[in-house]
DNA sequence: CATCGAACCAACC
DNA sequence: GGTTGGTTCGATG
């Protein structure tokens, strides 16, 4: 199956999306405990709209065995979180590895990494 | 710095 | 066709 799918591309089924699923799982887990990278990030990474990396983290299948927790939006708040225990959770794991939030609930902008600096 | 609004793109109704 | 998301960015106070 193909890695990237070019956006406006039409493929076959639901290739789509489960593509972005699958590339996006990839990256997400090139993150280090302890740093996060935003939906952006990955977006430009990967061609596509923020909105639609939101999305394919939205409908991940193993949101404990791939960190998804560790995306972020770009202005450092916390964003959604589909897995169990919600966006409460996820802070709580962030902070467990050692994230440090500030007092407007944001993390704080040393923990952001841009994940084409992890290639 | 915080808030607001428009633009974003595929899915879903 | 309109709404809806795990968003972003520039403009405005």
């Amino acid at each position: 199956m193909p890695l990237l799918v070019v956006r406006g591309a039409k493929l076959i089924g639901r290739a789509g999306l489960g593509d972005i699923v699958d590339a996006v799982k990839m990256i997400v887990s090139l993150v280090p405990p302890g740093r996060v990278t935003t939906y952006g990030s990955i977006a430009r990474l990967l061609a596509v709209s923020p909105r639609l990396v939101g999305r394919a983290l939205a409908l991940n299948d193993t949101p404990i065995v791939v960190p998804c927790h560790r995306v972020v939006r770009s202005d450092g708040s916390l964003g959604g979180y589909s897995g169990p225990g919600g966006p409460e959770f996820k802070r709580r794991l962030l902070e467990l590895e050692g994230v440090r939030f500030l007092n407007n609930g944001r993390v704080a902008p040393e923990h952001i990494v841009d994940v084409a600096r992890l290639l």
